[in-house]
DNA sequence: GGCAGGGTTCGAACGGTGTTCGTTGACGAA
DNA sequence: TTCGTCAACGAACACCGTTCGAACCCTGCC
């Protein structure tokens, strides 16, 4: 208050400190370091600016919005995607397998990804390239259109769900010690239930906690679509 | 009273309202009527509590947190699963079909519940006795035991999965209009995409973009994987 | 060289979220 | 009647995504 009137207030300029300049990259990379790190539930706007040293709203000079930063990071997801060779009509459904086991695999890599994927039909460049590998592999193997296209939708939805409910349960970094034991946990408590109400859940309890956090489990459910596919491919 | 003029200020005490008593059922009453209003995410703890007449804080006497209370309305709509009568050896596939229609339509009539349910292993009574049907049908369909409890893990995965992405897509109450308006404006993109890299997608752009919002796509989901489940079946 | 203008940066704020704390009040048991 | 217990609740905490407006920097034009 008791500044001289005369002297103009605001004498304190801190210089703006020279920084490397605001990217999408950088905020893509900066979003994904912090997504495989803490998963998708702890990468805020908020924290993304505070990992790039500035505040949540020079972010939005780059990017619309929190789901256009999803898009971009499945993108960024979708780009580490090893896609084969060309379609083998004689090998298209090992070859649909193989893309499964891929897909998978860069999800786990980069946990949170199927949070932010599922639900959305994928729009962006390299999501939609390796959807365009998978429709020629399913082409190759003499499906009809409509299935080949239907298929192209499944598949994908099958394995984001997958990683998704692995994302889900893998919440806050258990060991394996800490998955086993909830396992026979729930192996119990199948087995424990009343055997009147509960007969068939009872008998199952083994099979219904086996394979959990493996990948049997998974190798399971692409046998079960690949052979269904199978049943619509037109006779050659 | 009488108490002395320097008396500690508390004077005003409005008489609490005689309230019919916050119950765990009330409670989830309301989360369910506002989920099926207005949508998953419209509904907070603050929302529900204005809905009864009080505050969050009330609710936390009576659920634990916003996730038991998601717990407890998967199995609110599981309580609503019409179930069929005994498995039936004969027809098993067509009964596994039934039991995803009907999983489906009560996920369609409590919209956000899949939002819930989604990557949860179900744990509650009423979920839990429709898993045991499902158990029963797959074991008359003669499947061995690991494929029948993988099944039971994957076919409400996917029906999950499928009212999950209507759920995302149908934010914000979209017109029959709006959809077809936006399926129209993918199919175009689709087909304008550059022929030399995307030469499927381009041929395929109708099919891709066909069955967007009705039950085909679904049914051609549930006719796989039974096709799939079926060739997993021990001989008779 | 000076200057206008457009994009970038960023502090502050808005309206929301889930959850916790400490107090209040009603009610059943002693 | 007194006491102890526990549901109810107002207020607050620490976040969230997003917006606004002012300061700043760089570029291109006169």
């Amino acid at each position: 208050m008791s500044q001289s009137p005369w002297q103009p207030i605001s004498p304190p300029k801190p210089p703006r400190p020279a920084k490397a300049p605001l990217t999408r990259e950088r905020i893509v990379d900066a979003a994904m370091r912090l997504i495989v790190e803490h998963g998708y539930d702890a990468v805020s706007m908020r924290k993304i600016a505070q990992e790039l040293g500035t505040g949540p709203a020079s972010l939005y000079a780059h990017v619309a919005n929190k789901g256009e930063l999803d898009q971009l990071l499945v993108d960024r997801a979708a780009q580490q995607m090893k896609l084969s060779d060309e379609p083998d009509p004689a090998n298209w459904q090992e070859q649909v397998k193989d893309y499964m086991r891929e897909m998978l695999r860069v999800m786990r890599a980069n946990p949170g990804v199927a949070r932010a994927a599922i639900g959305q039909v994928p729009l962006v460049e390299h999501a939609m390239l390796s959807t365009e590998k998978l429709l020629a592999i399913l082409k190759a193997g003499r499906l009809p259109d409509q299935a080949a296209a239907w298929a192209a939708d499944l598949l994908p939805l099958y394995v984001t769900a997958v990683s998704f409910e692995e994302t889900v349960q893998n919440a806050s970094n258990w060991t394996p010690a800490d998955v086993e034991r909830f396992v026979g946990e729930m192996r119990t408590f199948f087995a424990d239930l009343p055997a009147d109400r509960f007969p068939v859940t009872v008998a199952l309890a083994t099979a219904l906690t086996a394979g959990a956090g493996g990948d049997e489990r998974f190798e399971f459910g692409i046998q079960v679509i690949t052979a269904g596919l199978a049943s619509l491919a037109e006779p050659s």
